[in-house]
DNA sequence: GCAATCCGGACCGGAAAGGTCCGGATTAGC
DNA sequence: GCTAATCCGGACCTTTCCGGTCCGGATTGC
């Protein structure tokens, strides 16, 4: 169903709910602030500490804490950072098995441009959009989905 | 990966194939042109004369044919068809299955924008944009996504 | 009547994702 | 220095879903 994986999902609720907590969260804590549970939690964490998202301090006291503000991360740097670079059939670049029809596959490389539509159009959106509006500044429910807009 | 089935990619494949043949043509009969094996081609065109994509022609000398031109065939379709509904998390309103943390989750109903900008990409693709340029009219690698610009 | 072809479904195997657990390393606090 | 808390890296299993195959039945052209 063109569905991101599950830890895909976690991970921005995780990183969403990093950004309300001012310190370091530890992953239990996390856990327990978004009802998932905690061994899965640690690992989202883990990767994302991996792809450099996260920065986790070790020893009592420690926990986990963003490397930048979620506004901006763009949501295609957690996708591929969980679930790999995003590529939609096997004859994109990006990918890395191949079919075994791909000679007489009459659209062999036309994926491409189809894949870099929806890799532009996630890369205009950050955590922040993806975000539950904190303290609602400006305009709430005016502008939800302002950067996205550009599709239409 | 944000990878779309080999089943949707394998109907893509068999609709422009469909399209250069003239009359109907038989299930084993695309599986020798494609280079896919003839049960999956088989099973793809069911499901594509069952979505109304293709009509299936019964008895001897029979075969599919396709309903309408491929250049008025979104895309969104043929996924929608072999995929289900597009939905990035079980949270959309397509998706079916609901997450068990879906009380506690902040980011709860705030992927519907992004869903509906990867839909919203998508749709302004046809299967003729993914066929192979056939004899070239205008300019085969002048416009390889023009359709797809608007996300720039 | 016969052969060719689609139709609908059931069926199975393998791969991948989701989820869990443990031993080790590191650090704050006492 | 010792203990407790916490991250880190990996291995492990379990389940689900996808890809692929197959068969009996219905339909139509010759
Ligand atoms: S070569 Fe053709 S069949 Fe293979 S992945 Fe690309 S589009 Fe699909
Ligand atoms: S409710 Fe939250 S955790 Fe559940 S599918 Fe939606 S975004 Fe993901």
């Amino acid at each position: 169903m063109l569905r991101l994986s599950k830890l895909t999902d976690y991970a921005v609720v995780v990183l969403t709910r990093l950004e309300e907590g001012e310190g370091v969260q530890a992953a239990p804590d996390l856990a327990a602030a978004t009802g998932i549970a905690e061994p899965t939690v640690a690992k989202v964490l883990k990767i994302l500490a991996h792809a450099g998202l996260v920065e986790g301090l070790r020893g009592a006291r420690g926990g986990y804490r963003l490397t930048r503000p979620i506004a901006e991360m763009p949501l295609t740097e957690v996708i591929t950072a969980i679930d790999g670079p995003i590529a939609l059939t096997a004859c994109v670049d990006s990918a890395v098995g191949h079919c075994e029809a791909e000679d007489l596959c009459p659209v062999r490389g036309r994926w491409d441009p189809v894949n870099r539509a929806i890799r532009d159009a996630l890369s205009g959106i950050t955590i922040a959009d993806l975000a539950p509006p904190r303290a609602a500044p400006v305009a709430p429910p005016a502008r939800p989905a302002a950067p996205l807009a550009a599709t239409a």
